[in-house]
DNA sequence: TAAGTTATATGCGAAAATGCTTGTATGCGA
DNA sequence: TCGCATACAAGCATTTTCGCATATAACTTA
């Protein structure tokens, strides 16, 4: 009985996906080819991997159990493409990075610029997401977060501590400031559905307005003047038509890290990545908290 | 990066060979197509792998790496067809199993024959050698060993107890039994370089004349009466122009073992196998003890 | 030094794998 | 109930892979 390794591989995509064309699309092959490899496992293996049915492929008890020594291939060939990666002295080829979206355009812009600037022979691929993406499975190289916690097998650097306050539209801010008892509007995170603790005494009447799912969606609410709004320090000061409002004092926040997988973090271009993203950090830090002000 | 785990495979196989045609017999592919899988390899991890030499490819650290990773991947898979093996309910298909080549003649011939007659569709597989086959990596299914260690992670039956004697020809028999202190010459393995200890008090003259490091070559030094021989019970009998000589008494020897590898142990038809030999060997128990005798 | 052995390299035709296209079934929603 | 989207199946053409035959280089041995 000779197995192909491939084939193997493409068992456990099938079963994780369930779909023919999901599988292909894992493999970036067609789907067709997806098909034809599964009746070859199934043939030198001499049993039946997958129910055919109308809406998929289901497993059966032997696919899975198939799909899990598969995967232990698949851990092994991560492991191999993280030391390779770790071990790449090249400052040529690409580079991967994620961050959330809203960290790109006020503070990682520049750094994509500088070290586009400094390495021009690195192709930059930026994944801009507030998924936590699998640094294990290399869909990243390193990660921006903003997290207290690097995360358990990660290495970690922290490039910033930062602070929230409150923001609001230049008309809600003046009025707040001359009207400072009126009952105060706040827009907030669905995640987090009261009013923020810690406000003012000088400003007792706080009440939730809106509740959101999407942090641009509450910058835009914010800017039209509908509510005050407990965001980071440098996403308050960098989004134009809202200025800061001393209903919430300003308060310490989940820093800003970098962080990669040991594998990976030596390489010669997560150094020079991080190199760079460090010093933008130290020029930036003002934007980040109160105590520059 | 999107690597081709059979290629992965084939940089082990030419790793732990060394020549593109090792790795290709490994593989039962061309040697050309160990080539060009390697090249592939090669040029997708952008790395070198092999240093072409005039005696073969001489692999470079990183392919020692991707090698020690493969192997990892091997591993599963082994782990897997173990596992299907073990599932495997069916009394069709092949089975394969091992003994050392002179158990098969005077012990296990019967039992082929009898599992074949019971099994027809089963397609036995006889691998006779001395060499203790790796059955983690299913080389083959059940081994027939003498050994009273059945091994650390395998699965094993004791099948029979068994005791040595010495044997010579009818001849140097006599010769022996009329002239007991004469010098008596032995022939003996080279792992075992000496006159076997415990010979009778009343044959008190003993010296090696022969060593040889192949058992069927002693047997017919024997056979030609050029000396004395230690060997089990069951093969001093069921060798021709062999009897035994009271010169060494019978002495317990290493007992005659069924083992297995745990996964493999409960498949259908590893168990009809044992069943069939483990009849046997109770009908055949009086030729390896003199207890019967 | 010439023949033989053991390596790898390369060109060509056969075989295999792959992708594309068309056809069919099923479920969902206007 | 009629699209519409999503699934799989099957036939055909293309691309890729593979094995064979041949050539070449290094080393051994008579």
């Amino acid at each position: 009985m000779r197995l192909i390794w491939d084939d193997l591989r493409t068992v456990l995509m099938l079963v994780r996906h369930q779909t023919l064309a999901g599988a292909a699309d894992a493999l970036e092959v067609n789907y067709t080819t997806v098909a034809r490899r599964v009746r070859r496992a199934e043939s030198t293996l001499g049993q039946i991997l997958f129910e055919r049915l109308a809406d998929g492929y289901q497993p059966t008890e032997i696919a899975k159990v198939v799909a899990s020594h598969a995967e232990k291939m698949e851990t092994s060939e991560f492991d191999l493409r993280r030391y390779l990666q770790g071990a790449d002295s090249a400052l040529t080829g690409t580079f991967t990075i994620t961050a959330p979206q809203l960290l790109i355009s006020s503070f990682l812009a520049p750094v994509l610029d500088d070290f586009d600037q400094a390495y021009p022979n690195i192709e930059l691929r930026v994944l801009a997401t507030n998924d936590i993406l699998d640094l294990t499975r290399l869909e990243a190289d390193l990660a921006i977060r903003i997290s207290r916690n690097p995360g358990d097998t990660l290495k970690g650097l922290r490039l910033l501590k930062q602070e929230t306050a409150s923001f609001a539209s230049p008309r809600l801010a003046d009025h707040i400031r001359s009207h400072p008892t009126d009952m105060i509007d706040w827009i907030v995170y669905d995640t987090f559905p009261n009013v923020p603790k810690g406000t003012s005494p000088m400003f007792p009447n706080n009440r939730v307005r809106f509740r959101f799912d999407d942090m641009v969606a509450m910058l835009g609410a914010a800017q039209a003047g509908l509510g005050v709004l407990r965001v980071p320090l440098f996403l308050g000061r960098t989004t134009s038509g809202l200025e800061i409002v001393p209903v919430l004092p300003p308060q310490p926040y989940s820093d800003i890290w970098v962080v990669g997988h040991p594998d990976v973090w030596p390489s010669k271009k997560a150094q020079a990545f991080r190199e760079v993203l460090i010093a933008h950090s130290k020029r930036s830090r003002s934007i980040f908290t109160s105590q520059a002000d």
